[in-house]
DNA sequence: CTCTATGCAAAATATTTGCAAGGGA
DNA sequence: TCCCTTGCAAATATTTTGCATAGAG
């Protein structure tokens, strides 16, 4: 008798990004940059607004080619510095792509992504089923998980 | 009344490569390579036996030093090729690390690993509790998938 | 003998840095 | 005013490619 059927059915969904999930966003985005009293040029906006407003999952360049649109000349080593330190204030999360360039996401609660293999689009993912998270591990405390699903 | 508490625990390990792990590592290595009609040469040997027989996930830097002691004058195109085609083959993982270069893994079963943002390092991990793996997302079959735990 | 792999060097990409000038709070 | 930020260009770092030669099967 084969057992191997699934006992469980895992559901999972899409996620995409709708107005009110992007405005909040901006307004974390905001606060945080208060606390921290770091100045809100217009240049960061731009580069956070596209982000948070985003289903695609930009990359350095992308986000580089759309602000440029608005500021015609925005430099690439702009949008490098900041993308990294929204990551450092943990507003953006990277997510690795493997033999790929980085991608960037602002959707901040933890949730898993899939990689279509095929044309390097990547999506957000709710699944069901509770992702196994440990608050420790050697010790020290989990900051964040992510489940990565190659298609 | 506070809920919070978890229901079940999580028991995880963190695994080691053994000799038994690292010689059928090789030896599939071995059997792929006849499979594709791809020669065995000594450089393609010692990159693999270098990661199969790792603990430290390598990076291609490492790895290229580690394989330079036994062959002095390997060149990193080679380790890059061979990296990228023992992945092709299915015969070695690629472990994406935000902010960082990629390190790769020659333990083959679908697993997690924990990334240590103080030192770098990364740890095979299994779960007593299963990862949430559906067979199928937008249609398309899922080929990998791995959770990243950050610490 | 045939076909792939290797090593080297150059090219192509990607990312970071230094610094003078500008701009938010 | 005081920092932080920006844009530019140069410097680094990383990865890929072309090609002549070597070597595995």
């Amino acid at each position: 008798m084969d057992n191997s059927y699934p006992l469980i059915n895992i559901i999972y969904y899409i996620m995409m990004v709708n107005k009110q999930d992007s405005d909040a966003r901006l307004e974390n985005f905001k606060k945080v940059s208060r606390e921290h009293k770091l100045p809100l040029t217009p240049q960061k906006l731009a580069i956070f607004r596209t982000l948070a407003s985003s289903c695609t999952h930009p990359g350095v360049s992308e986000i580089y080619h759309r602000v440029k649109e608005e500021f015609s000349n925005i430099s690439l080593a702009t949008v490098y510095k900041n993308l990294k330190k929204f990551a450092d204030l943990g507003l953006i999360i990277e997510i690795p792509i493997p033999g790929d360039k980085p991608r960037y996401d602002a959707k901040l609660d933890i949730h898993s992504h899939a990689v279509d293999t095929a044309d390097g689009r990547v999506y957000d993912l709710e699944i069901s089923t509770s992702l196994p998270l440990p608050d420790k591990i050697l010790g020290k405390s989990v900051k964040q998980a992510q489940i990565l699903y190659y298609l």
